[in-house]
DNA sequence: AGTGTTTTTATGTGCATACATATTATTTTT
DNA sequence: AAAAATAATATGTATGCACATAAAAACACT
């Protein structure tokens, strides 16, 4: 028996993982319920609340009102990533960031950045394509495009020595975005951009942000040769 | 004068992140104290309290005893993946799943797997390759490694009819991991398995799974062409 | 049997209070 | 003036209690 009490919400949530781990509780169980979980444990119902919630966060637990919870039968791996500004980013790693503008201009932008924008396909949108790039070396391709009706200062800014990037953090708030994660094959323009064979497989970043129900930005990616993202879980 | 209370948590976190939105606190501002933000909100200091810490999880605010809280200067966007069995994701988006084993035998890995997992160069681990196919086009090539000290009953399972990708989840329990992706080209074997042009730019996710001090197993995973992970921000 | 209503129950949350802890600011001592 | 001890302060957390809410289970009624 255990005598043990548990008097913090880490030292419970261990333990709660602990008998995951160990197969005490298996995956489908229904584990206790929390008051009867203070009790053993010698604690508040409080404090195994917040347990549990830190443990059905990471998702090795499902919880649902009067259901109860159960140990997680398809335990969902989640991976947070960490997605800097590409300059510090690169800094972080002690290395040499630079930044070179390469093109900035009012156009009227393909179907696919209109209707992923949701704005009309006819009007003009500001593009920015810029290269990063760490000691020297490119590092990434940025080819953005910016609603100038969402953000009128961007047309007012150059981008010749702060990114677009950079730029957009301080002054474009957004309220929720999408990011997605691909592999493409450089085309002959990002290979003399990036200074690699052209078709060499490249880690891309397409990412949308809106501002309530207006789309702020929308930008690709194209991360030079053996560019990985990382994570823990 | 805002005359409005917040009577829950949700609700304190809205208006933090509207104020937070709106500017009224720039980045790197010291906001007011738990203490005088309950007061003015007309609520418990653990309400205010709850609302930061979820609003601090986000990356929008940093937060530390005794020196307060502000509004993050280089707000890091976190997005968080949901990393699924290869199955369920599949037919999750209503596709008929199909696997087939490819290879399963012990061998001594290349040192890069020996020293990413930790283990002796010398000694065998178990080896095993295998395809995902979603509707019968190939969605997955898995190249995994087993440490049969770690997991012993992975030497007496054949993975022909599950994979290893979810026997694993089921049988293996993990305490961490790590977990990158990258874009890698096609190798000839990879093109046939994957029946896509050799030097394709494919999707990849290296992971490595840890049970304690060991590795449990390390995994790449090569996605089709054309694939991508999603996440809202 | 089928349908709608009520009860029950486990989690979700708010609050007042108390104390813990990290870190800064201040004072005292050397 | 530098170092060490001390106080002050904002966040972090534990607790008992109350009530809210979602959803399952039981029940009533047709």
């Amino acid at each position: 028996m255990n005598t043990h009490t548990f008097r913090n919400w880490q030292s419970v949530q261990t333990e709660v993982l602990r008998r995951i781990h160990a197969r005490e509780w298996k995956p489908g169980d229904l584990i206790p319920n929390e008051a009867d979980l203070a009790l053993e444990f010698g604690c508040a119902r409080t404090t195994v609340n917040r347990a549990l919630r830190a443990v059905a966060e990471t998702g090795a637990l499902d919880r649902r009102r009067k259901a109860g919870t159960r140990v997680a039968t398809q335990p969902v791996a989640k991976a947070t990533l960490n997605i800097a500004v590409i300059r510090t980013e690169i800094e972080d790693r002690g290395q040499t960031y630079s930044y070179r503008l390469i093109t900035r201009h009012d156009a009227v932008p393909p179907l696919a950045i209109s209707s992923a924008m949701e704005t009309s396909a006819s009007r003009p949108l500001l593009h920015v394509g810029a290269l990063h790039s760490a000691d020297g070396t490119p590092y990434a391709f940025e080819d953005r495009w910016i609603d100038p009706n969402v953000v009128p200062a961007a047309s007012r800014e150059g981008f010749e020595t702060v990114s677009a990037n950079e730029w957009l953090l301080k002054h474009a708030p957004y309220t929720h975005g999408e990011i997605s994660f691909a592999a493409t094959s450089a085309t002959q323009e990002d290979a003399v951009l990036l200074q690699c064979p052209e078709a060499s497989a490249l880690f891309t970043i397409n990412r949308v942000t809106w501002d309530g129900g207006a789309a702020v930005t929308k930008v690709r990616l194209l991360f030079r040769l053996g560019h990985s993202m990382r994570a823990v879980l």
